[in-house]
RNA sequence: GGGCGGUUAGCUCAGCUGGUUAGAGCGCCUGCCUUACAAGCAGGAGGUCGCAGGUUCGAGUCCUGCACUGCCCACCA
């Protein structure tokens, strides 16, 4: 719903890159979805009023070609149809089978807003583009002309320069000579498309060849058509490329055109719409281009025009739709003016009221937007937006307008819209406004307008970010903002709100194991929807997130999501430890029943830290907490999963609950217990909301039973995401925590080491290195004892460091006591290979302390750190060489 | 022809603004069904960070060149 006025907080607006309609679900769109996801739920909890619009792409091309495909199993072809009936049998295909997307994507947890989802050509968006076209038409940016434009003989249409897709390919060059008339001379030029000669209209070389220069003013005879055309001097000629003369084609080549319009040249267009050949082409007429061009080449040969044929490579033009090799012809088509709306779109993000992330992508955009063209809006197409504007059949009267005309200003009622419609992406670049009410002055348009975040793949960056910044920038040019709802979103400063969005995150693009961009003509496409039938939505989701290291595409391995299917199960094997202990506490442990109502906090409710395990998970998650909501802020998703991930299963699962485990025990004192069981029930609580916005399901589900219904949020969705209280973080317990952990390696270690059989306990001896420490193991004698299977620990007041079997730390040094003898060999091997590392540390920090430089340019922790170290390096040493003497190792 | 990435353990990848002895997952080796979890637990092996220079007290991290690789852009016949 929309907020009302007065509203004061943040709002996060998010626009769903529409997927086509003709779409299923790839990767690539979950991959994006998930990070989008993430995204929408952290702003959410965080208490920004979201709202995710979704919606799906009437997709022209792509769409055509699908009823296309249908009819041609029937044997049909569109025109057979005719447009009305055509388009009659789109809506049913969208009917039947456009929904597939959308409802495909209910299944990843996208959290959209789908009572406002559209679709491009509904009636009011449909409505706005009308508004838009004649409003640029008005202004003088859209104007229309017959120009040479890339046209796919598969499609029947124009497609923009952004459609075209180059391929290299090998080629040939052919050269063929034109006899000069009036001499006994030819002139030769190159050609790689040789069937074009037959619409040449000139031969042109430069002006200072001096090669040529004796040909100035002469004229040749076209071979094959014998037709007289014209040798002209023209910079399109450069003398360094082939044979320095070129053939001049203007209804069949960009360059050629221009040239021609240069020298007042007829235009020949040899092609019909399908690159056949026309009447045009004389006998050539009615052969395919390529056959035509096979005919020419026979018959150049056999007259003797043919010099010869060279290797060449060329960038091969095709449609990126139908993979057909594109045509350059000559037409009459709809163009946008596009520089002003350029420099304009360029500015925005020059000035940061748009910043993209991350940054390269930025000069990409830049650069493109600084050598554009004009942008060719009409295809021949039946499915997508008319083009509003009307020709008088009487006087040619061009009428662009909103509503259908009745007449013409010359009086005749013989109007006929223009047969074209407009290019998907021309819709599709209006959606930021568009779908919030635009031309109308709306609520939603005032609170949601300009999107905070734009999330998309840089497949796009031109045909649809580019756009929506130019049409944005445009059209909502003096548009502001609900002041309040700005300043509450951190916008406050940011002038102009003209812009679509204010941040644009481009992610990455999803490839295959292998590291080759998905395809369906590859056949290497993974489909999302087996991978999460396999493995579960949390954990494909959290793959992907976890590998959406900005800037690098990802390729796709399955085993990773194996390993975060495991981390939901161990996840859910942790809620059921806790389930267990609060059903066996019978106590009101619930996170809702407590007094700050666990959820709406923003940290771990109630946590009363008793023992340094407490202090030290509440300091960790605090941290933790810290570091997920930067990597966010940054869309650093890899980062913040990971995080996620080790804090759970690392620090959470593998120490503190192993550590809390005796104070819930049976028989143990119940005061203890109850708070041990409450402060699990808390962290657990915090926990599954930092986790929510990767692991939607499994969090749900875990706290809907946690709750019972018992709290005021339906859902943990509407839950407060967490957030660091510094004053929680504890670096003593930190400090102390670790030295526990590094007794407890170190005894397994050795256990390990000596093969002690797992269930026999054994009796330790602990050389504290200071008071402190020695405390501190007395304290952590029964997580000792069990966590590392110990008998008794003994203080012992002098070092057992050359004793073997022993471990040593800068804090302690722990002895074994276990009458199995070592296996000497190998235990000299590992203490050498031990006392190298230490030696090489040795060295490094002793060369930089020796250093002056050093001493005087670091800074000073970093110096200290280097002394502490080389001190504690040097104990250790000493302790390993001794070890090494009393085994006598060689 | 321009531009942008990547090259770190057997595999897939982290390593943000240069700072202690470079990390994770998977795989591998050893041992465990320890009453949340064998989709698990404990321990372990494994890397001269593509190559060559340079800047710096200090480089996986910054600069230059090279190699390999991927991508984007481009109307030279």
């Amino acid at each position: 719903p929309t907020p009302p006025e007065g509203e004061t907080r943040p709002v996060f607006t998010l626009l769903l890159p529409p997927p086509n309609v003709t779409g299923s679900l790839h990767m690539g769109h979950m991959f994006e979805q998930t990070q989008m996801d993430v995204m929408v739920r952290w702003h959410r909890m965080r208490g920004f009023i979201t709202l995710w619009l979704p919606g799906t792409d009437h997709a022209g091309i792509a769409t055509q070609l699908m009823v296309e495909r249908q009819l041609a199993k029937e044997g049909k072809k569109r025109r057979d149809l005719g447009r009305e009936k055509f388009i009659e049998r789109v809506w049913e295909w969208k009917r039947q089978y456009g929904g597939t997307i959308t409802d495909q994507m209910k299944r990843l947890g996208a959290s959209v807003d789908w009572d406002r989802e559209y679709f491009t050509m509904d009636e009011n968006l449909s409505r706005a583009v009308r508004e838009v076209f004649v409003r640029l038409y008005e202004e003088g940016l859209i104007y229309r002309g017959k120009y040479i434009v890339n046209w796919c003989p598969r499609c029947e249409t124009a497609i923009s320069d952004l459609e075209v897709k180059h391929e290299e390919v090998a080629g040939k060059l052919w050269e063929i000579r034109y006899p000069v008339i009036g001499t006994n001379e030819f002139i030769t030029v190159a050609t790689t498309r040789p069937e074009t000669m037959l619409g040449d209209t000139a031969v042109a070389v430069n002006e200072n060849d001096e090669r040529y220069k004796h040909f100035h003013g002469k004229k040749v005879l076209l071979p094959l058509m014998n037709r007289e055309i014209p040798i002209i001097t023209d910079e399109l000629a450069q003398p360094e490329f082939g044979t320095g003369a070129v053939k001049v084609t203007p209804a069949h080549d960009p360059n050629d055109f221009q040239a021609g319009k240069r020298h007042n040249l007829a235009q020949i267009d040899i092609m019909d719409l399908n690159a056949r050949m026309n009447q045009n082409a004389g006998p050539y007429a009615g052969l395919d281009r390529y056959e035509a061009r096979k005919q020419v080449l026979t018959d150049l040969q056999e007259q003797g025009f043919l010099v010869r044929e060279k290797d060449h490579t060329l960038a091969l033009g095709k449609c990126d739709r139908c993979g057909t090799v594109v045509e350059p012809r000559l037409s009459e088509q709809w163009f946008l003016k596009i520089k002003p709306l350029a420099d304009r779109a360029i500015e925005a993000v020059e000035t940061g009221e748009i910043t993209i992330v991350p940054e390269n992508y930025k000069q990409i955009y830049l650069n493109w937007l600084r050598n554009i063209y004009d942008w060719c809006i009409s295809r021949q197409l039946f499915w997508g937006h008319r083009i509003p504007a009307w020709t008088c059949s009487d006087c040619n009267e061009v009428i662009v307008a909103r509503e259908t005309p009745k007449k013409c200003k010359c009086g005749s009622e013989k109007l006929e819209q223009v047969a074209d419609v407009l290019d998907t992406w021309f819709s599709s670049g209006l959606l930021p406004f568009t779908t919030l009410g635009w031309p109308e002055k709306t609520r939603d348009l005032n609170v949601f307008y300009p999107n905070l975040l734009m999330i998309t793949g840089f497949d796009i960056l031109f045909f649809w970010l580019a756009r929506m910044v130019m049409f944005g920038c445009h059209f909502m040019q003096g548009h502001h903002q609900d002041p309040a709802i700005k300043k509450a979103s951190g916008e406050g400063d940011k002038k102009n709100d003209s812009v679509p969005f204010r941040h644009v995150y481009i992610h990455a693009l999803v490839r295959d194991a292998d590291r080759q961009k998905m395809s369906k003509t590859k056949g290497n496409v993974v489909d999302p929807l087996d991978i999460i039938q396999r493995f579960g939505t949390d954990a494909t989701r959290f793959t992907l997130a976890a590998m959406a290291a900005p800037g690098t595409d990802i390729a796709f391995n399955e085993s990773r999501t194996e390993g975060y299917r495991a981390f939901a199960n161990k996840i859910w094997n942790a809620a059921r430890f806790m389930f267990m202990n609060v059903d066996r506490l019978q106590t009101n442990l619930r996170p809702g029943r407590t007094a700050e109502g666990g959820s709406s906090c923003k940290g771990i409710a109630d946590f009363r830290a008793k023992t340094l395990e407490d202090r030290w998970i509440l300091s960790r998650f605090n941290r933790v907490t810290k570091e997920v909501n930067n990597a966010l802020e940054s869309f650093r998703f890899h980062e913040a999963a990971n995080r996620i991930y080790d804090f759970f299963w690392g620090e959470f699962c593998d120490w503190y609950l192993e550590l809390i485990k005796p104070r819930l025990a049976e028989g143990a004192d119940k005061t203890a217990a109850e708070t041990a069981c409450s402060n699990l029930v808390n962290l657990f609580d915090a926990y599954l909301r930092l986790l929510h916005p990767v692991m939607p399901f499994i969090t749900e589900e875990i706290w809907q039973a946690l709750h019972e219904g018992q709290t005021a949020q339906k859902s943990i969705a509407l839950a407060a995401y967490p957030q660091p209280d510094e004053e929680q973080y504890d670096l003593p317990a930190e400090t102390n925590m670790a030295i526990l952990q590094d007794l407890i390696v170190s005894v397994r270690n050795l256990r390990a080491e000596l093969k002690v059989e797992p269930k026999e306990k054994i009796p330790i001896e602990v050389f504290s290195h200071d008071a402190e420490t020695g405390n501190l193991i007395q304290d952590g004698r029964e997580a000792i004892e069990r966590l590392a299977n110990v008998k008794t620990i003994s203080a012992v007041t002098e070092s057992r460091a050359r004793q073997v079997p022993s471990r040593s730390t800068a804090r302690f040094d722990v002895h074994v006591i276990y009458e199995r003898k070592i296996d000497v060999t190998a235990e000299c091997e590992r203490l050498k290979k031990e006392l190298e590392k230490i030696e090489k540390g040795i060295a490094s920090s002793q060369r930089q302390l020796g250093n002056e430089q050093f001493l005087a340019k670091a800074p000073a922790n970093v110096v200290e750190g280097l002394r502490k170290q080389r001190q504690d390096l040097g104990v250790l040493q000493e302790k390993a060489q001794s070890k090494l003497a009393e085994l006598g190792c060689g």
